[in-house]
DNA sequence: TTAGTATCGATACTTCAGGTAGCGAAACGC
DNA sequence: GCGTTTCGCTACCTGAAGTATCGATACTAA
């Protein structure tokens, strides 16, 4: 029995192979051992068993590689706390946690200073990175998108740039003082 | 009569040109145009009126000409409010208004990211451009490095996270809203 | 004026990474 | 087996960082 009918009609020819999980492995490896810089697409696509050609059949640039790595490593934002300043601290903690994986923080600041000079890449960036966690937030805290672009570009920037100027991920110590900054901002009231 | 005596004793030879002003602003004008990536040593040599190899006669690499010329965009940070929060509040504004300028925020932003994964590059910009300014906030301020690190960390981090993203420089709203946001954690009383 | 020295511009070159093209081999459904 | 598509492989193009060389030039000293 078909499930879903057509929609699962397979193609002919040889079907690809599901090597997507295999090679955002390999990347997030490649760029914590090398760099982003030096973790080229060749010596990714050999760190996970393909070849370059391969890899470029799936993604058109290393940028578009390294957003779709970075959005399964991310997956969801959760958004589960009782009240305000629990689902900011959550979530704040949520980013700091996640760029802080060997390769995270690396391949996150590496693609974000790319798209600096690449229109193209800030786009994708802009449109299939951060756009889901900013609607998630609207969402979820009732703020208008100008109010939750700055939580983010506070948030995420400040992480960025402990990343990018010590080469380290922001010790926790400091991740709470970014929340006990950011907090009372979002949910204290005005005198 | 010589001034200084032997510290200003000539060395034989045809003696260096002084392009650095020239250099720095085309380079600023190159990255405006051009965008990080694109400007190349070449093109912005091109529009220094000098030759490749001068350029690289006078600055190692692109990174520690980039550092250079931010310095020189920047200058010294004005410290002379009257109190922590114009003080702070001033410096705010200071770095936010010099990112600003055609050219520079893109040179920071690009420059940072390739620091991201060339840690010679990063020891740079860490010893050569931040450091200074630390040093000034710290004396300025009285308050310990970690806290002045954190504070940079968050300032520089934001406005450079808003340029990256959008590839514009922050509006002075935002501005105003960071300000509003840093303020109290480093000038208000715990209760 | 001449000799000596160091910089200049110009050209050519090397290296490396992103990305593309073309091929025969392999993996499917029929 | 046949048609189709993807695979790995190799070769290639482009552009940019950085290096090497060389004659021309600008200056000092004698």
């Amino acid at each position: 029995m078909a499930i879903l009918g057509a929609m699962t009609a397979r193609p002919p020819g040889r079907p690809r192979s599901g090597v997507h999980a295999v090679v955002f492995a390999a990347t997030l490896s490649t760029v914590h051992e090398l760099g982003y810089a030096r973790a080229t697409v060749d010596r990714i696509a050999a760190a996970a068993g393909i070849a370059k050609t391969t890899t470029y059949r799936r993604w058109p640039t290393k940028g578009a590689l390294i957003v779709d790595c970075l959005l399964d490593a991310f997956g969801p934002i959760p958004l589960e706390g009782a009240g305000r300043a629990e689902l900011m601290s959550s979530a704040i903690r949520w980013i700091a946690a996640k760029i802080a994986e060997p390769g995270v923080g690396d391949a996150f600041a590496g693609v974000f200073s790319d798209a600096v000079s690449d229109p193209a890449l800030r786009e994708i960036l802009s449109t299939r990175l951060q756009d889901p966690y900013r609607i998630a937030l609207q969402e979820a805290l009732g703020e208008p998108e100008n109010r939750v672009l700055f939580f983010i570009d506070v948030v995420v920037g400040t992480l960025l740039h402990r990343m990018g100027m010590t080469g380290e991920p922001m010790a926790d110590d400091d991740v709470t003082t970014l929340t006990e900054l950011v907090l009372p901002h979002f949910t204290g009231s005005p005198p």
